[in-house]
RNA sequence: GCGAGGGUGGCGGAAUUGGCAGACGCGCCAGACUUAGGAUCUGGUCCUGAAAGGAUGGGGGUUCGAGUCCCCCCCCUCGCACCA
């Protein structure tokens, strides 16, 4: 046998050396800058095909890598390097999402500022990450805390501030094309604020004040009362304007408004609303007066409860009155302008936790209603917070999924997530006829069931409606649930709650009264926060009617043999009027109608998505591009003003207090060098926005940023955002399935107002997903149930055993984590195996998207593989290597199969079983005791992306010069492939019975006549009739006897 | 409770459209080479058995033939959780 100089060298070496290899590799790698992608219209850029293939951004912790993370950074490296020897231009990036609440809260905790601890995990992080030889683009790495970064970030904001969205265009426009069609008339402004198309006719009743109109029955004027209630009336209203029962509509007027965002936005109210007490004291003033004026005049009168009542508002009637844009106060004017912003400010109920002084969103928080970093206390608490307008892409983002490769649960969590449903608002009138309640309901086939209402405890009518008889027990109720947290009110599920009000409704189609309770089953934030209950047929209703001894009516008959009491599907209506006999669903489009020509009710599409709480009282994370002038409000900084820094401060911990009604003080404030510039409007000193973004903000669009990561002009150049993203987005993007929903919407949601805005070419960011399974591992107990550390454990043949006391210990397999002691890391690994191995056991343990235990004892499978294949080819000490001078014809056609089935599998990401096949390759090549050059080489290729350093190494031992990085992928001859005899087996009656050998070219007849004569077959089937014979060709033969 | 996914040897897992169940690896057994073997190479390894049989969570069905399709039940994982 002779081998080159270099090679019959090693040869002579002891084995695989795996630690020297990875190191030399990945220096030559780093030192030739082997994995630099340029963009196109860059000097090295070569025209082809594009593949972007992303790992999601991962969050650089103090912990550092456990093995979970790189199992999904070896698939998309394989996938890299094999698309990459298919001539592809491959972009692979990695990059760091390291703005957040964990780094801060260990920066305040060890007193080091949080951008050193980041920059110490970022470096842990990557040493990490390089440790396995990845083929990512460093040149393209980004992090979120980086100004350049955050610059972006910031301005995709303002790009949002600065836009709204536009229902007729069904997509985002400037903020500055709405100012002119409202200038222009195009747009006028209805009663809640909104602006809406101007139709015939709006003109003339456009800017008339409303004619106070006839006084609705049992309703006395304002005039009529003596002084003593008019003064006691008035108090009342500013008592409940102070305690934010009521608010102010933009116009001024004291209305009720539903506890918060949500009923707002999907009622279609765009938070068009005023808190009294942000007003200054002018203001307060000013508005008294006015409500004192409307009530003097008419506009409001007083019902026979002794509250009052807006005449504008009674009946239920869709308010029609358009204000004219240019008719209005300016103040008033910026008020409509920010309330349509994509990026807008609103007072909304949060997860407040004082201890951390923050804000949290509902992932941060736990299921005991505590903060996930700290266990501290979470209040519910209305704060006046930033949020992103994200509903006004509920039906798209939707819709959109439709031209996305995910995964399918996936999308129905995003389905779940966003929560359409359809079905009809019904107005329900007070016996009293003093206002209506407005419910959303999926069943308007149902109302002749409706047999009582509830209220959520917040809704505003509740204290309007509630019986001096009732009153007590009402407050006491509401007070409650007040005071209870969201976490509280689902905990206990089982047992129903509530109070009657006292009041009256009338149900819309039959005319009959029904009472209204009060019950906390109700949410305040869907719908209208107000429900018919239909107890036949609706599980909760159901429940609470029978504890309340309520009237349960059936209108919808089930199936023969089910009992309509609680029957919820769909059926025959029954006890319906006019509608009986009807199905549900043709119920359903009759009974819509029915109530849209009545005026009573219509059509209506709800959506659980709420907006996106997008604030948060923090140091360690994007300031907002935003400043509040007293004269200019609240103003969006020029392009030119970006980024907006982080002012360099010693104390950046928040004010933390054990007061769960204590102001919000976030870090920022006390920068006062900092929070304190002048306004870019007016020049006047202005103030800074103290908030910061949420985590979620920077990883929302890195995607785009890699594309184009040095650019100082532009977050990604157009001709790079184009090449890279080109009809449908990232070509394969792998993480978690834990960010199933959050962060995949919300990018969505930020890439969609980046394609409104022209920013961006593809509708969708991530064209296809793929979800790695968990990687979890044994943990192991004593009889105590306590953990015990592989350390302390003596594995022997039947289990283990706890080394000191002998004590055998039961076996689990659980996530991996610190208190379970049985996290794996990652370094151990390498430092034993090297990373070669540590890849190719990660891919060989499963299937990529299942999620499976970690098991150490089995990584010497793969690296004993590695071994063989050093030795195969270099040999070592006891073994002379089997290269030979002489093609073995079985090796050759092994390595054609291998090639394809490798083929495939990288295709179909199945790397598990493309292991198992080069193994069965280096079994054979065993077998046949020789292996040639040309062979070699083709199986060092197809080794490559799987384990690149051992690879690399022996394609240089086989004597070539270059990386095989950019290779041409081996192929195989699919005549080689095929075989020339098969064997196939032979079934009597579907049981296997012998086997026969046939040439594949063999026809029906005679694979039955090779089977017939078979000696065994002809010996089973004495004395038997032969009923049927089939032949599946090429796969076997069975025949049927009697 | 609702929705989704899954249950195959001692273990991790293979198995186009229904077509030889258990590829590949771990572990285990045997042999070879060895001063040695926790190295390496080769062979064996679902259960029971003399043969015949029996096996893919349990039960039933469709089919010449079922891990795969249909119905019922049990268990596990994930997501949502009073969403009207």
């Amino acid at each position: 046998m002779k081998l080159s100089g270099e090679a019959s060298e090693r040869a002579q070496m002891a084995g695989y050396d795996f630690a020297a290899i990875e190191k030399k590799w990945q220096e030559y790698w780093e030192k030739n800058q082997t994995f630099l992608q340029p963009n196109p219209g860059e000097s090295k850029f070569s025209d082809g095909p594009k593949f972007y293939v992303l790992d999601m951004f991962p969050y650089p912790s103090g912990a550092g890598l456990h093995v979970g993370h790189p199992e999904g950074y070896t698939a998309t490296d394989i996938i890299a390097r094999y698309k990459r020897m298919r001539g592809f231009n491959v972009l692979h990036p990695m990059g760091y999402d390291a703005f957040g609440l964990p780094a801060e809260q260990y920066a305040v905790e060890h007193g080091v500022h949080p951008a050193v601890t980041t920059q110490k995990n970022i470096a842990n992080i990557e040493r990490q990450i390089k440790m396995f030889g990845f083929s990512y683009d460093w040149s393209r790495r980004v992090s979120t805390t980086d100004p350049e970064y955050y610059r972006w970030t910031q301005w995709i904001f303002l790009q949002m501030f600065n836009s709204w969205y536009d229902g007729q265009a069904d997509a985002a426009r400037p903020i500055d094309e709405l100012i002119e069609d409202l200038h222009s008339g195009d747009l006028l402004i209805d009663q809640a604020g909104n602006a809406v198309p101007a139709k015939e006719g709006d003109d003339e009743r456009a800017g008339q004040s409303d004619e106070p109109s006839e006084l609705p029955p049992g309703c006395a004027r304002f005039d009529q009362l003596d002084q003593a209630d008019q003064k006691k009336l008035l108090s009342d209203i500013v008592r409940r304007l102070e305690s934010r029962q009521l608010y102010l509509t933009l116009d001024g007027r004291p209305v009720p408004r539903p506890g918060d965002d949500v009923a707002a936005s999907i009622t279609g109210m765009q938070g068009g609303y005023i808190s009294f007490s942000e007003l200054s004291q002018t203001e307060q003033k000013q508005a008294i007066e006015d409500i004192k004026a409307m009530l003097e005049d008419g506009q409001l009168v007083i019902a026979p409860t002794g509250q009052f009542v807006d005449v504008r508002s009674t009946g239920g009637a869709a308010p029609t009155a358009m204000r004219k844009f240019s008719d209005l106060a300016e103040k008033e004017q910026r008020q409509i302008i920010d309330n349509h912003r994509l990026a807008y400010m609103a007072e909304v109920p949060v997860n407040w936790c004082p201890k951390l002084g923050t804000v949290l969103a509902n992932e941060e928080v736990t299921n005991e209603g505590r903060s996930d970093r700290g266990d501290h206390p979470v209040f519910r608490r209305a704060l006046n917070q930033w949020m992103l307008r994200i509903t006004a892409y509920s039906e798209r983002l939707l819709d959109d999924l439709s031209l996305v490769d995910w995964p399918e649960p996936i999308k129905l969590m995003q389905r779940n997530w966003i929560g359409r449903s359809e079905g009809a608002e019904v107005d329900f009138r007070l016996a009293d006829g003093s206002d209506v309640i407005r419910v959303f309901t999926t069943r308007p086939d149902t109302l002749f069931g409706a047999t009582y209402m509830v209220l959520a405890p917040e809704h505003p009518l509740v204290d309007r409606i509630t019986t001096s008889e009732q009153r007590r027990e009402v407050v006491a109720y509401v007070g409650a649930a007040r005071n209870k947290s969201d976490m509280e009110r689902t905990a206990d599920t089982k047992e129903k709650t509530g109070v009657f009000t006292g009041a009256y409704a009338i149900n819309p189609v039959n005319e009959k009264p029904i009472p209204i309770w009060v019950a906390d089953y109700v949410l305040t934030g869907y719908g209208t926060g107000a429900i018919m209950a239909v107890p036949a047929h609706d599980t909760r209703d159901f429940e609470f009617a029978n504890k309340f001894n309520l009237p349960i009516i059936q209108v919808v008959k089930p199936p023969d043999g089910v009992d309509w009491r609680g029957f919820v599907g769909d059926g025959i209506a029954v006890n319906s009027g006019q509608f009986d006999g009807l199905a549900t669903d043709e119920f359903i489009r009759q009974i819509t109608v029915w109530l849209e020509e009545r005026g009573i009710g219509q059509g209506q599409v709800n959506y659980k998505l709420r907006d996106w709480l997008f604030s948060r009282q923090r140091y360690w994370g994007e300031p907002f591009p935003i400043i509040h002038c007293d004269k200019c409000g609240t103003v969006g900084l020029p392009e030119k003003a970006l980024p907006v820094l982080l002012p360099e401060m010693a104390d950046f911990t928040p004010a933390s207090s054990d007061d769960p009604g204590a102001p919000p003080r976030p870090p920022l404030g006390k920068a006062a060098d900092w929070l304190n510039t002048k306004c870019p409007c007016c020049g006047g000193p202005a103030k800074r926005e103290l908030n910061t973004m949420p985590q979620w903000a920077g990883s929302c669009w890195y995607y785009l940023r890699y594309l184009d990561p040095e650019n100082e002009k532009c977050f990604c150049d157009a001709t790079a955002e184009e090449y890279w993203m080109g009809k449908d987005g990232a070509d394969l993007y792998v993480g978690g399935a834990e960010h199933a929903v959050l962060h995949l919407l919300y990018s969505r949601f930020w890439h969609k107002v980046l394609f409104d805005l022209g920013h961006v070419s593809t509708p969708e960011p991530f064209g296809k997903l793929f979800n790695q399974g968990m990687i979890r591992s044994f943990a192991y107990r004593d009889k105590r149930g306590v953990y015990i550390g592989y350390g302390d454990i003596d594995f022997r043949d039947d289990g283990a055993y706890h080394k000191t006391t002998g004590e055998k210990l039961s076996e689990s397999v659980e996530k991996m984590s610190k208190g379970l002691k049985n996290v794996v890391n990652p370094d151990d690994i390498i430092a034993q195996y090297g990373a070669d191995t540590f890849r190719l056991y990660e891919m060989f343990m499963g299937p990529l998207d299942a999620s499976k235990p970690w098991n150490t004892r089995d990584i010497s499978g793969v690296h004993r593989f590695l071994q063989r294949v050093w030795r195969m080819i270099v040999g070592d000490e006891d073994q002379k290597p089997l290269l030979s001078q002489a093609a073995d014809p079985a090796v050759e056609k092994e390595l054609h199969k291998l090639i394809k089935k490798a083929s495939e599998d990288i295709e179909a990401m199945k790397f598990n079983t493309a292991i198992a096949a080069m193994m069965e390759f280096i079994n054979a090549v065993y077998r046949a005791g020789a292996i040639d050059r040309g062979q070699a080489e083709r199986f060092v290729l197809v080794l490559g992306p799987f384990a690149p350093h051992v690879a690399e190494e022996l394609w240089h031992v086989l004597g070539n010069t270059d990386s095989l990085a950019y290779e041409d992928w081996p192929r195989f001859n699919p005549a080689m492939v095929a075989e020339s005899a098969v064997e196939l087996p032979v079934q009597i009656n579907g049981k296997l019975r012998s086997r026969i050998n046939v040439p594949v070219s063999a026809d029906q007849e005679e694979i039955v006549k090779a089977a017939l004569d078979d000696p065994k077959i002809a010996a089973a089937l004495e004395g038997k009739q032969i009923v049927k014979k089939i032949v599946v060709p090429g796969k076997m033969v069975n025949i049927v006897v009697k």
